[in-house]
DNA sequence: CTGTTAGCGCGTTCAC
DNA sequence: GTGAACGCGCTAACAG
């Protein structure tokens, strides 16, 4: 139970040798005499020895650590992200260095900061809410780094990312209203200010405008938050009457969460899903398998997008050039939407 | 955009002094004058000047890591525990090397060793599915190390932990279920072999027994899994009928998976919960609040756990004795329990 | 107050 | 094949 792991030297002291013929021996050099390359990996062994990386780091200059900022690991959607980057990272035999940003912009920039102090390889940034300032803070600093569903339009030379086609995604939601037979169709969204929002608000209109559907501003409601004082479900259950009152018979919603906070309006407000109203989420949760009804919503896969991400990094570091990525999302479809025509047999009034 | 970040020696010779010097200076060591200190401190604003955590540590002998190793990081239970982790370890300027061990044993080890020889300071594991035989690989080392959610008997001197109490956790389901009205109350679990499932099948008997109610072999229906073959879920959907059968009016289970995989089998034979049967959950994950009905169930409050287990690390660090810690699990009451009297109205045949 | 020196543990020339 | 010496970037001991 020695308090300081033992180094090279104490097993080179030990077998009467120098310390760098047992970093040799250890590392399986061609210059060593196979009897004693044995020997001292089974001396090592017997002295439990445990390599020290942050001396070879030093050496090396290279870590084999990535950081990792998310805006929270509790959200799962976040959750499965890390997933997918643990899983291949791991497989390459790098690290994880986590931090969470909780969506505060003082607390990303902190945790880049504290990336680049410790001389990570290179740097994933999944956090929806960051600033255009951002840029400028980044620039001077020369580490790989990947941007997940973050808008890189302006950056584009400097940063590579991935991300998901919202817009696709706003559309294929949509479509599926609108093969239903839905001609009515809202939109239940939340004003943060992101790409994904306003991108998804987009496919939603180019959905109905390629069907030659009408549009009507009652039918997209949007709650602009200030900060994170209102969770999304309370948004959903708080503008989901003032949709259903201008007349629409599906929505799509911004997000599951969103859309969650709907389904539990309809059913205080008496209104059935799908039956009176269709609805369909975004983002394949877990939750939105398990509720009742089970809800019809676009899936992002985000373990994909984790594992695309963390292997544009791995290509990087290679000196590969890399293509930034734009994943197509799917829809799932679920019990939450039904064709327009059962509704009309138990319409309510609201 | 050079490649190589600079170092106190490039500002020391910039500013025409010794590299100690701009390393005291910029450590705010009392033995450099202020005049000094400040242009120092200027110079390595503007040379963009970002310490290098490696070559500290090298000296320090001190990483200011710590690993934590979590079954999945996907699973939101985790994700919650890992939270409450970062947040204190934030706080204290340590930073967190995550790692996933799948409930693969192999895997767990792997993380441990590769964290040695990342040298962290400390290391939190929390997966239930870690072996006996783990003691013994461990032994040799001696980075404090905290187990969440692990059985630790047999290792109390070596080992410290924090884990919840799951017997009273058992019990709080049970009793309340009493309050209810419940005699016939069953317990449907998760034969996994972990030391949470054996306790709180021991709460459960231990709340019937003090209450005088009776106890029936038919009313506990354990599913042993040998791999994760089958998910929580299907266990419940699985478990469900024969419970049922057996003539129980409530059901205290495993955990909220397995209770929403109950309560998914109620649905499609006609079973109304809470009117035919209480159902209650264990571990309070979201997806408790938000289906329907909403799932009575025990808190397990994994962010506070990882918050003790991330604080006992910080002490153990100060050199201060540690006393493990149980915690106390709470009830959440919500809609899929009732008082049994409601029942008699609206039986059902199974 | 400041400069010089010596490690922290390891990999890598450069000699022998 | 092997050892001596240097450096990775930084902190700390010892001089002045």
């Amino acid at each position: 139970m020695s308090k300081r792991k033992i180094s090279i030297e104490d097993i080179a002291r030990q077998a009467g040798v120098s310390h760098s013929t047992v970093s040799r021996a250890l590392r399986d050099s061609p210059l060593i005499s196979a009897k004693v390359r044995e020997e001292i990996k089974k001396l090592a062994q017997e002295m439990n020895y445990v390599p020290n990386a942050i001396a070879q780091s030093l050496q090396n200059q290279r870590t084999y650590t990535v950081g990792v900022v998310v805006t929270s690991i509790a959200d799962p959607f976040f959750g499965e992200l890390v997933e997918g980057i643990e899983q291949v990272a791991k497989q390459a035999g790098l690290n994880l260095l986590l931090s969470a940003s909780h969506g505060d912009f003082e607390q990303e920039i902190a945790a880049i900061e504290n990336f680049h102090y410790r001389r990570v390889d290179g740097i994933l940034i999944a956090d929806s809410r960051i600033s255009k300032h951002y840029t400028q803070q980044l620039t001077p600093f020369t580490v790989p780094t990947v941007l997940i569903n973050i808008d890189t339009e302006d950056k584009g030379e400097i940063f590579h990312s991935v991300a998901i086609d919202d817009r696709l995604g706003g559309s294929l939601a949509v479509e599926h209203l609108i093969k239903l037979g839905h001609r009515s169709i809202g939109y239940l969204g939340v004003g943060d200010g992101s790409k994904a929002e306003q991108q998804r608000l987009e496919g939603y209109q180019m959905a109905l405008t390629q069907a030659g559907l009408p549009q009507n501003p009652d039918w997209v409601a949007i709650f602009h938050r200030d900060k994170e004082t209102i969770n999304d479900i309370d948004i959903g259950k708080k503008m989901l009457s003032q949709l259903v009152a201008s007349g629409v018979t599906g929505i799509f919603c911004y997000n599951d969460m969103v859309a969650v906070g709907a389904l539990l309006a309809c059913k205080e407000l008496g209104i059935s899903v799908p039956q009176d109203l269709s609805l369909v989420g975004f983002d394949n949760i877990a939750l939105a398998s398990y509720i009742t009804p089970p809800l019809t919503t676009v899936s992002q896969r985000m373990s994909e997008m984790g594992e695309v991400a963390m292997t544009m990094l791995l290509e990087l570091f290679q000196g590969k050039p890399v293509e930034n990525q734009l994943l197509s999302p799917f829809l799932v479809k679920r019990a939450s939407s039904t064709t327009v025509s059962k509704r009309k047999h138990s319409r309510i009034s609201v």
